[in-house]
DNA sequence: GGTAATTTGTTGGCTAAGCAAACATATTAG
DNA sequence: CTAATATGTTTGCTTAGCCAACAAATTACC
């Protein structure tokens, strides 16, 4: 059993996993294009016309999929209906954070139905983030009209989540250790809670609906108040390593400080490269990401441009280890790490090719994140419909 | 075409793909275990018995496999037969370094059939090595009795190699660059060559056949006179990246030199961490691996000590970063890096401890390479026998 | 405006391949 | 020597994808 995984197999390849395979490619080709027509299905899956047909049926009569008239500027020939995602099937996406905890609901096409934000005074308890979301999932639900398919429940948490059951090994600024809320959750609501870290669904979800689109190898860093997050997606699937603890690019060392004088800080690029410092030389305190990046481009001073290029070398030096290690197709960067690549990028990459090996560096490119707020919604959401995707037709146990 | 990969579909997931699966899932078996019972085989896979019967006579009839007489030792029950790779199935494989060319012929079980070592005085360039390889294995057929069946070559290239083509796009060591090494050796042998960097080809040994058995999640390190190469298993599969350079660990920045004084080295792993360093405060010129191993525990001097702890400092940080990235089960240590962990391994886990996050070090252990020099032979032949592994149908061509 | 070309949907029969069940066989247990 | 057990072997069943023929809906073009 445990040899047959290390062949590659995962699941039964019987007759029937054929079946699974191909509800599975479908499936989850409607979810990341939205609209697709029957025939480019046809071409995309590479299957036969009648079987797109027969496994599209299927799809229809399991309420995942809907179809609908064929789009009226069509080019010769008989016109393919359209597929879509049934908009009744949704996910509800939970990301709790010191200051708030945001809730949506997010359709299996990936865009957010609902949102809702409910800010704290301070640092919620695991049982308080767990009351709080309960809450207002059953107040959405309650606005259902029966006909919704609620597939689970993705958390977003800002910190190491085991991703095998959810249970957050720590999160620092939360002050959570060793809570099991995934589970905690699903017991207050009934629903299947899976949960992982917040930049490692923010990777995944950049790659599905933003700046990764068709990119089967990326990095992606965030930077948050709370520190630096990231997420590999390897040959197009997000790196877990074996507990999910993969892809914690803030504690990489980028100063030599910790090997020379032991009295200095860790050096971790977390500990270098920090919001709180950008707002700091531009004099603000507490800005949205926005106004903070609106902020470093017009700023003059020269204590900014400094600071700025100081940050730029130390995340030139992460993303150069990074690349050498895994040889991206593209290094995405959100948050503020994406302001300061806005603010100077040619110059980021300039150190990045100074650190990386000019093979690899040229293979690469850079971009910005591309999605906004939702990115963490539309991350978690799609951990709940990862089961359904992968399985259509038994998706739902 | 391009987007049914993004899905995660590589090849057509018709019927008969079901078929290719399920041979290539034996044959796969059967390669990593070397000799296994038709029932193993049949609890292995999960399939049913009389459909194991069908695949392993499919696979003899092609000559891929031997069945024999079950072995008498066996439990209460009918006896299931042995199934064993044939022998006669086999791959060439090819290592050139500075100063000697290695041929090896390795059976589709993994282990040595035949190896010869050409000395040479210098450096060899591409046709050098070509010339040499091609006419050593030109040496080696003429041997065969006419019954092997020869499904390649595999190379280990000591430098950055375009997995696409096996273009070696800079080996430092040799001296080329942009060499279409693999190419040239199929126009001269005949066969199909694959060429891969020598320390990925390692790492994939090491989790086949050494210290890596039944691990998923692996990073391998390689310690040898020119420099440290590594490679990086993910979820049981080597991590390539675009365009399979990944697993660069050599060139990881471990000091804040370079940030910090423009006129410093570039404070890389390879550059902290060396073989010479470590001969020199010996006192030794050239040693085989076992002989500075044997030194270095041995000494006594307070100036190998130091520079032993100086060295597992670098490794310890290069090492804490990856464990933070990559979250892996085991890290192996190979070639004289083996050799500084038997001889301080608790001081070197201290310091990975130290520079990573502790719940991805709790779940991580270290280990020493296994294989000794066999190991980019069996590494390189995998290149060659992949093939035939994922498709023994048609591997061939 | 009508016919041809084109593309795709629909239907019915075919085939590959895994499975299950019944039976056969070779071993150990006692 | 018989029972228990595990596995090989054989036969028919079922699933599901494919193909080919035909139908339908659109554009192209005279």
């Amino acid at each position: 059993m445990m040899m047959a995984e290390s062949v590659g197999l995962r699941r039964s390849r019987n007759a029937d996993s054929v079946r699974r395979r191909n509800l599975s490619a479908v499936l989850t080709l409607v979810h990341r294009k939205r609209s697709l027509s029957r025939s480019s299905l046809t071409t995309l899956t590479g299957l036969n016309r009648s079987t797109v047909a027969a496994l599209v049926a299927e799809l229809v009569l399991r309420g995942l999929v809907v179809e609908s008239e064929p789009s009226t500027n069509s080019r010769v020939g008989r016109p393919s209906p359209v597929v879509q995602p049934d908009p009744r099937v949704v996910a509800f996406a939970v990301n709790p954070e010191i200051d708030a905890i945001t809730v949506g609901l997010v359709g299996l096409s990936g865009t957010m139905v609902k949102r809702v934000r409910h800010e704290l005074e301070r640092s919620p308890t695991v049982t308080e983030a767990v009351g709080i979301a309960s809450e207002i999932i059953g107040q959405i639900r309650a606005g259902f009209d029966g006909s919704a398919l609620v597939v689970g429940v993705g958390m977003a948490l800002p910190g190491l989540v085991r991703d095998r059951d959810g249970v957050v090994r720590l999160a620092p600024h939360l002050g959570w250790v060793d809570e099991p809320v995934a589970g905690l959750l699903e017991a207050a609501t009934g629903y299947r809670v899976v949960g992982g870290n917040d930049a490692r669904l923010g990777a995944n979800a950049e790659r599905l609906f933003g700046a990764g689109r068709g990119v089967r190898d990326l990095v992606y860093l965030n930077g948050g108040a709370s520190g630096i997050g990231g997420g590999v997606i390897v040959d197009g699937t997000p790196l877990r390593g074996v507990e999910g603890y993969a892809g914690e690019f803030g504690h990489t060392l980028v100063t030599g400080r910790s090997a020379r004088d032991a009295a200095g800080s860790r050096g971790s690029l977390e500990l270098e490269v920090t919001r709180d410092e950008l707002l700091r030389v531009l004099r603000m305190n507490g800005a949205d990401p926005d106004e903070l990046e609106r902020a470093l481009v017009a700023s003059t001073s020269a204590e900014v441009r400094i600071e700025v290029r100081r940050q730029l070398d130390f995340l030139g030096i992460a993303l150069g280890n990074a690349v050498n290690i895994l040889n991206p197709e593209l290094v995405v960067l959100g948050g503020f790490l994406g302001a300061l690549f806005s603010v100077d990028g040619e110059y980021l990459e300039s150190k990045v090719a100074e650190y990386s090996l000019p093979a690899a560096y040229a293979g690469m490119r850079m971009a910005r994140a591309q999605l906004g707020s939702d990115i963490l919604m539309i991350g978690a959401a799609e951990l709940a419909f990862a089961p359904i995707l992968a399985d259509p037709a038994n998706g739902g146990e």
